[in-house]
DNA sequence: CATGAATGAGCATTCATTCAT
DNA sequence: CATGAATGAATGCTCATTCAT
């Protein structure tokens, strides 16, 4: 199965519109227990308990309990791919003039936020399986690397260029934005997401550690990236 | 039992001189496997296999196969928390006036990237299982919070007041240190060990921008951190 | 699980006419083993192929080996009491006069004759087990405290009243006809079943040994029981 | 192995006066265990555990398990066995007109009591691997055949033909007989151990109905047995 | 003699998957 | 479409037995 079929065949399967009520039950049950559990220690036995369906059930729309999972977490690919592939968004990026990173990262962040938010059992089990399903791997460094990455690269230069953020490698910036705000996203929702937050507060800190961290006023830099 | 006997008799139990050499060829094995494919989906066979010993060994050394799991990740804990117990750790942070945050988080850096770079295998466990093994859990943000999180806390509260970085709650600053950390560390090990890294101009522009991001000259603020 | 509902529901659970083929295949098969070696020594592959099923079915119909145990010998149980328990048994004792003590061995006797004679197995599996199953002793206790005793007891204070008897101890009296009864049956089916008997000889002998032995012409008793 | 080989070889080995320290220990822990549990549900290590000794310890004083069941049970035929193996016993009987059959069974009851009361863990293991054991069974039977038996049938028809008691075919005055003595003992030392009993009434009791359900007064029996 | 680590066959139990109804 | 009984391979774990020390 080419890697395009299997993700475009899922996620057409798992499309809400064309899912009978018993398969949404499913796919419900599924998740909360594999965000618990973890995949590998899920029975399917405890899914169909758990949907209110019979155990063949589950394997009349699923091949497997592997295609039970990745109808479940592929999605999760596309969504969070989603904004870079917005028509809008590079496009609004660059012409707005008034525009600048740190706008762009705010944006970036609150959509994130959002999305974390309203789906933290499934980014738990994409975080979970993406170390042991090599499909899952591949698909998601293609996505990344064919959406993700080129719209960054190209943000990161553009505002490089300008003069409004430091000069190290544009991966080192995308490395540095990224891991800033997943770092802040998986503290507040998966690590301690019972701790007090106030998120209008730390979402701004956030924001700021990030535009001081990139500013473009290192100046004693030993070594000059120059791109 | 107690939380303290259950560590405490997994390391006595792991320590290498008391090891017997089919019982260092089990954790060999199993900490590969277990890195590779997750604890839940490696059967002990496959560990015996790989181990080169028979199956029932592995049950005369480990009890269960969750204690062979918690014997191996267990003391990991131990050895992230090391450097803060070091007695003059925090004494030198303190005394020695040319120490500034800078010079702190440049130790930590490096000491943490020697510390993963040498136990990738049992880095990947520890980040899988933390999320599924209770014991785990406890332990860890007992550990966390009695050792690390006081000596962050003091070293953090230390810097504000001196007026060399900036003054956000400490928790942020902690969290945005350790994110920072954490996210290269797994980037550069982890998630992408195979592209072509020159660690130290890495590493020194992880503390640039770290520093940067910390400086005390966020001016504009439209809250004002005082603790 | 309170002990009545242990009881009720593998009664539930084990009435033939709710079993399917294969579970009555493989009560059957456990029962013939079960008996020949021990339940200890009976292993579940065993009774799944005697059964004709795969082993995973066995667990299909009871939750562990032992469940599939109880569920055989419980019953048994039941059964044996049944008698005590028809509404009329110990009413007619009571009240034809034509009733004797005689005359309720000889029915006690015949009625567990045939039980016996056609429990063999199960009778076997019930000796062997009741010396190591809690849950059977505890719930043999009760039911026997219950039903058996106290009819037994009215019976036996009853004839002696009546000077029919002799005035042991109660207790003693019902010893000894169980005992003369159980005696007789266990040699009859389980110690020397292959011997040549007359049943019917051997049983009113046996009855008559009874009687002579509690007639009340115990006369040079050097102490009286008085109830 | 021939039988008488493979019981001597035991007796031996047994023999209390060549026995070491250890193997004593070993004995009386498992006699203790195999009590409780039951033979098949007791491993070997646990047995060494309990002794204080290594578990190949075990296997270096027995081959393997069983043998070390049959060293624990076996003597106990030959105890059983023993008063009537007594060279005086038995023409004492016959001999001293005094003696008559109450005396008789008046002197076994005594004796099994005593045996039994000293070697109950014993008794337990034994009457629980005498149905499983066929090694056991026909050693038993055929103790039992060549000793016990012939003399128990000479005892009887003495007393049937002097008239004592009554002429019921022998095998059913010996069932009789050994029936109410291990019924009594039974009862008394296994299954209601816990109860008060006041053992000189009770066996006194025990040897009256005894001998009234045995003796000559059987009058009106419809089928006379004569031998 | 005693030890206890090592063995590997065997055990009860679980599980994803199939299929007749 | 849905069911759930049936499957049998696989799993974690136990155990009697061996043997080098």
């Amino acid at each position: 199965m080419s890697d395009k079929n299997w993700l475009d065949e899922i996620l057409m399967l798992n499309d809400e519109n064309t899912m009978s009520e018993k398969q949404k039950k499913i796919v419900a049950a599924a998740i909360e227990i594999f965000s618990e559990k973890g995949y590998a220690s899920t029975s399917t036995n405890e899914i169909a308990k758990k949907a209110g369906v019979a155990e063949g059930t589950i394997f009349r729309h699923y091949k497997t309990k592997k295609d039970l999972l990745l109808s479940i977490v592929a999605p999760t690919l596309a969504k969070v791919v989603a904004p870079f592939l917005a028509k809008g968004f590079i496009k609004e990026v660059f012409e707005k003039d008034h525009q600048n990173y740190e706008q762009f990262i705010r944006t970036l962040l609150l959509n994130r936020y959002h999305f974390v938010k309203n789906h933290i059992p499934m980014v738990r089990i994409f975080l979970q399986e993406i170390a042991f399903q090599p499909e899952l791997q591949s698909e998601c460094k293609k996505i990344f690397t064919d959406n993700v990455y080129q719209s960054f690269q190209k943000i990161t230069l553009h505002f490089q260029n300008k003069g409004e953020i430091v000069k190290f490698p544009p991966d080192t910036v995308i490395r540095m934005t990224m891991t800033t705000i997943i770092g802040f996203l998986m503290t507040r929702f998966l690590i301690l997401p019972d701790q007090q937050w106030d998120d209008t507060i730390e979402m701004e800190d956030t924001i700021q550690f990030l535009m001081h961290g990139l500013a473009n006023d290192h100046i004693e830099k030993e070594h000059s990236h120059i791109t």
